[in-house]
DNA sequence: CGACGGGACGC
DNA sequence: CGACGGGACGC
């Protein structure tokens, strides 16, 4: 639907030479490659590299083929690459195989850009779109910075993020620095628009501290549950009681007790705790060594602006065992860090 | 005094 | 609908 694929450097030189050799190597490989070099977009993920090879030489001899794979778990990438022998072969596997039918998919064979650094990472995530913004708007406001090689809009019942790869990623940086923050002509508030993940997709992603959380967590994370007055875990200093009650005297602006979340981020659910007055100096690895010797933190947040930057002076703090939670909450609420009064709470829900 | 993210989501 | 940047002159 939204498969934007204009490309300025489509050879069509009918010119001569319509043959296998050609070792003027000027940049890497042959000059002729702009003709008979072609990217495969949208294979199926299963198709393994045999298959691919096969399909692509049945309509003429291949110099090379390479289906791109994820180096560290071999997985196809869904794309590859297809170098011919003779250009009218490239030719013809554009016209008969781009848009083939493979079970679900519908491929795409094109003409590859020459390889280059250049042309590497130059796909920018736009954020803070009105919800079912047309993607022919995106792109007019995105095309005047360079040529869109592919655009695309996910709509949610918040709003939308879009994705827009440019060729060169010179141009992608040009569009960040003019429009990053910038509210669009016919928009209402400003977009955020970054480089985008280089992985976007799904399976492992993200899990940069974990590691080190595990590290600190002696206790199975073990799914949530809702220990039991005498469950409580001993082995912290403030752990007078062996009973707590919901609310505690924690907060007195507290309305309810926070509720467990389910974080699909990480596939884990746990306990929010929010954390106001942070000073513009404290970062995220300071709450992990604050919260960590109360118990298994999940992950922490300090919430900055998204477009300046600047922090906001409060942040989360998650953690996977209630019983601790609260004993971090009992012994941080109050607490002094860089010279400001710190307010630990549960997370209430008052923006969702 | 001041006060509750993140939209990486969809079809 | 969907992952557009491999590999690479020497085994």
């Amino acid at each position: 639907m939204n498969d934007t694929s204009s490309d300025g450097l489509n050879g069509h030189g009918a010119e001569n030479k319509g043959d296998n050799y050609d070792n003027s190597s000027s940049n890497g490989g042959g000059d002729d490659d702009i003709h008979t070099n072609l990217i495969v977009n949208y294979l199926p993920q299963s198709m393994k590299q045999d298959e691919f090879v096969q399909i692509f030489s049945s309509v003429g001899d291949l110099k090379s083929a390479h289906l791109v794979m994820n180096k560290n778990t071999g997985e196809s990438l869904a794309y590859g690459f297809v170098n011919y022998k003779r250009r009218e072969d490239a030719e013809q596997a554009i016209s008969t195989l781009n848009g083939l039918k493979l079970g679900p998919k519908v491929i795409k064979v094109s003409h590859a850009r020459p390889s280059s650094e250049e042309i590497k990472g130059a796909n920018l995530y736009i954020a803070g779109l009105p919800k079912n913004m047309p993607l022919q708007q995106l792109e007019s406001l995105f095309g005047k910075y360079g040529t869109i090689i592919n655009s695309k809009i996910i709509n949610d019942s918040i709003g939308g993020v879009g994705f827009i790869r440019y060729d060169k990623r010179v141009q992608a940086e040009t569009a960040m620095k003019e429009l990053n923050g910038n509210v669009p002509p016919g928009l209402e508030k400003p977009i955020v628009v970054k480089f985008a993940n280089p992985t976007t997709s799904q399976s492992q992603q993200q899990q940069p501290q974990n590691n080190y959380i595990l590290a600190a967590n002696r206790f199975s994370p073990g799914p949530m549950r809702y220990p039991g007055p005498g469950s409580m875990r001993t082995g912290t200093a403030n752990n007078r009681s062996n009973r707590f009650s919901p609310m505690g005297s924690v907060n007195p602006n507290m309305s309810a007790p926070a509720p467990p979340f389910y974080n699909s981020f990480e596939g884990s659910s746990g306990w929010c705790l929010y954390v106001y007055n942070l000073s513009p100096e404290v970062e995220e690895q300071h709450l992990w060594q604050l919260f960590g010797p109360f118990g298994a933190v999940q992950k922490v947040n300090i919430i900055k602006d998204p477009v300046t930057g600047n922090t906001k002076g409060y942040g989360f703090v998650t953690m996977s065992n209630r019983d601790e939670a609260e004993i971090a909450i009992h012994s941080l609420n109050g607490y002094a860090l860089d010279n400001r009064v710190l307010q630990v709470s549960f997370k209430t829900n008052k923006k969702r």
